[in-house]
DNA sequence: GTTACCTCTGTACTCAAGTACGGAGTCAAG
DNA sequence: CTTGACTCCGTACTTGAGTACAGAGGTAAC
């Protein structure tokens, strides 16, 4: 189950990871994934620490990270020197936090009115934007 | 305090929310924005509902939404049918609960991470990437 | 030892989400 | 009634994140 020699290749790994071959050598060029050093016949092989970070990636995506603040969290991962990584990841947690608020408002203000639409099976709308702004109202 | 007469030029609507005049003009081919109806002089006027709504369309971009999910998420707002917006709800509850889940994640390893640095004050590397992972082990 | 299918490198193309810009019209102040 | 700042409309450019492709080489199976 955990087969962790490096023993995939290219073709392989990206679907592994379920995405293209052309996205993990670009991702390379990007210094987000290292190359491997290709063993004989020029060919590189990948492992399954590799299928996860670009794994890893495409969630941090997803939040809405750019590839250079994934780049920036994978730091992390690499083990910088830990003054500095402490450093990012208190950067990195603030982000992380806006977010989780503004999702949490989200999903609060979503299931209520998926609520009121079964109950009262007639015409709601959504006070979404209104939602969000709350927390504006303190400090403009 | 709540000014709600349209009453901004396109120039000062843009100011308010904190986007370029030309992000506004694009919003508008999108149909993320009503193009207000142009009151005499060929020139738009716009209200704090509107600042309102590019603020949220930021929001939900920072999150990793796309404009074109967010124009679904704005359908909610604009009072859609209830059988059809609670349905549409109850898919981006799905997405944002998603999303919430891996931020849950990352924020507690982050957390962890800084608070080892302070204790331990030595060089600690970040299980980010695995952690991520834990909930794929279930089901593949 | 050739065939089919891979990989490698590099360059070029695409798509979303803006940004910039040119030329014409508007408006308020002086 | 002109000047400066702003708006309108359309088109073109830019940036981030990939995708596609061409041409050359590797490799495993037949």
């Amino acid at each position: 189950m955990n087969n962790n020699l490096e023993s995939l290749t290219i073709g392989s790994f990206a679907k592994a990871a379920g995405v293209n071959v052309e996205t993990i050598r670009f991702y390379q060029r990007k210094n987000l994934l290292p190359e491997p050093n290709k063993a004989y016949g020029n060919i590189r092989r990948y492992g399954e620490s590799d299928v996860a970070r670009v794994q890893f990636i495409k969630s941090a995506q997803m939040l809405g990270f750019s590839l250079n603040e994934i780049a920036e969290l994978l730091k992390l991962e690499d083990g910088t020197r830990c003054t500095e990584a402490s450093k990012l990841a208190e950067r990195k947690l603030g982000d992380i936090r806006a977010k989780l608020a503004v999702l949490l408002r989200m999903e609060t203000v979503l299931t209520q009115l998926v609520a009121a639409c079964h109950t009262k099976k007639g015409n709601v709308s959504c006070p979404l934007i209104a939602a969000l702004q709350e927390h504006k109202g303190v400090a403009t």
